[in-house]
DNA sequence: GTGAAAGCGCTAACAC
DNA sequence: GTGTTAGCGCTTTCAC
């Protein structure tokens, strides 16, 4: 019946004989509209295959009802289960979200000039991404609620993690095992091309220094490595540590990929874990637990399942409490970290409840 | 300026002295504008801090410029790796993407229907996910574009697998080691609550039982064996597996997640992979390459680019070569999978260039 | 309870 | 090149 190709709203006012006002209230479930009428109107919608436009209402009502989510190397364990804490939320409240992947500088930029250039959503989540000044003030200027997860931006609410409480957890954790050469394995800070930024790994070396300074443990800057991210990269450094000449007996590696590369580089230096080398990672993706990976924590899904909570309580107006949301730390002792060998029956004991999986690592692919 | 709170494209042209026809051409970046025209409109957006509802223009232009992607289990690294590959694409063509993650059939649901009965997005791309006959009923009548990745569906472009073939070469991957008795672990076929629906797991059965039978091998069905998907389940199942009075050399596990599981199991049972047990997965996600994993692997991140890039197609209008697209399979040995033992000799052949990795499993968490 | 009409902010077709 | 205008399809007063 309709004129054009696409049935309106019109169409149907007219299929049913009644007025466009009462097809809306009919859609939106208004409270005001005769029964009768009500099922007159669903039928007619039904026989016409209407389909309400989103774009239509949206405009009309003033609000896209979606927001944007920003994330850096959405592959990664963590950041996939930010993302999906975050999606959970915003599914609730009735939220669309338009996921922003971004692997480059150049990539983000170009979200972001999106995101602040257009009246596109009603708000954005940014993740583990550092905001330039510029940003933030393009942010200000076109009034688009943000909040960020796991980095803390002036002005904006976030949900973080204490990094450094973290590395002076995981690194305490292995002095309180007798270690004293501990070895770090992590991000360089770099804010390079290909960087995006995240100072956690920086962070977290900095609780590791203030765990040994406080163990009254002497700084060396040779058990100290720090590469682009990637657990081969990881690997090379751990290599490296261990062919030192007084090598650690425990590697604290600020992220759980980074961890399973000191692990392949332990194997290859056939240097039997947690037997005589301890390793601590951070994190607690899902193959930590696999890999029975010693870590730290942190609360990875949570962390968007409050940021988006937040940045829809921001959008209604309410409180959303402190600026700064923190997220607890937790030291996971696995397998991979044992008392520094000197009484064997310490370690013993420590170890002989746990069940071993024995595994070859990758050949050439 | 503006009367209102929002600054319009009206209050631009105003501002500049222009109709709001050449305000838009410089926003959409239209040739026909006088350079110094241009300049001025440009220099009143920044001023006024005017942003475009991308909202309206939709509306107007009659398009949304964005896509849905369904896909179920967002954490699974196969699924993330889909996505990434479908955003790329989605994000290069200049579409906008919003992500329905569905863990259960009843949110599968919820967004089948908000995708099929509002005109909300130009196209959608599902993943994984059976779609019913009704379902798909409700696409076409919305005449809603649809494409399917990693599952089959009647009358719409689909990029899969054959899951068959993949079954049939890790098996005699297997048996080309000589290895006789093979056991079988992945999903339960129930389509019941909490099933999503895919078939790929009983598929790579249908190869395995294929290949064995070609070997002339008869079928043992205490050998296979099913259960709820994730890598704890598959733990268990290897476990039974593993004690059978005549345990097999081997186990196929129809996903890396799987087979990661079976890891476990055999070293619970302290059985030395591939000394013997030798175990195959299928997928070949980042963490099977850092294992060691053997495995046949499909290309997950290509199958979300294939997805999306025939999507796109599909909205132009240009034509998509055959409904049904097959990615290729490959069988990638690395060092859990290794001759069944008889001369000791072959099979050091196969092992001592591989480095090794031994690593402690999960204590409780 | 329901209809009529005024926008929501933009694009595109059409004149000049 | 540029201004004018008619929609795009809906929500929402405001009368009745």
């Amino acid at each position: 019946m309709p004129p054009s190709g696409r049935v309106t709203i019109a169409d149907v006012a007219a299929a049913s004989g009644v007025g466009v006002g009462t097809v809306s209230r009919v859609i939106n479930g208004a409270a005001n509209v005769r029964e009768s009428t009500r099922r007159t109107v669903l039928a007619v919608i039904k026989q016409l295959g209407y389909r309400p436009s989103y774009l239509a209402a949206s405009l009309s009502r003033g609000t896209p009802r979606t927001i944007a989510i920003l994330v850096p190397h959405l592959t990664t364990p963590s950041a996939v289960m930010r993302l999906a804490g975050a999606l959970t939320v915003l599914d609730e409240q009735g939220y669309d979200t338009v996921v922003c992947n971004v692997d480059t500088p150049g990539q983000c930029n170009h979200h972001l000039n999106a995101l602040t250039s257009r009246y596109r959503v009603d708000g954005v989540i940014v993740v583990s991404l550092r905001l330039s000044r510029q940003w933030l003030a393009s942010f200000r200027r076109a009034m688009v609620p943000l909040v960020a997860v796991d980095v803390a931006v002036a002005g904006v609410p976030h949900t973080v993690i204490d990094n450094v409480a973290g590395g002076r957890m995981a690194t305490e954790h292995l002095l309180s095992l007798g270690h004293r050469r501990i070895g770090f394995v992590g991000d360089t800070r770099s804010r390079g091309e290909g960087d995006l930024g995240s100072t956690s790994s920086h962070e977290r070396l900095h609780g590791y220094r203030r765990a040994l300074q406080q163990a009254g443990i002497g700084y060396d800057a040779s058990l100290v490595r720090r590469g682009p991210h990637g657990e081969a990269n990881a690997e090379a450094l751990a290599t490296k540590l261990l062919s030192l000449p007084d090598p650690p007996s425990a590697v604290f590696a600020a992220s759980d990929r980074q961890a399973m590369g000191v692990l392949v580089a332990a194997d290859r230096a056939a240097r039997p874990v947690p037997g005589e080398l301890s390793v601590m990672g951070f994190d607690d993706i899902e193959s930590a637990k696999l890999l029975g990976l010693s870590t730290v924590r942190q609360p990875l899904e949570d962390s968007g399942i409050e940021g988006a909570r937040r940045l829809c309580a921001l959008l209604r107006g309410e409180p959303i409490g402190p600026l700064c949301q923190r997220l607890p730390l937790e030291v996971v002792h696995r397998s991979t970290t044992a008392r520094l060998r000197r009484s064997d029956r310490r370690r013993q004991v420590l170890t002989s409840e746990m069940p071993r999986i024995r595994q070859v690592s990758a050949g050439r692919t």
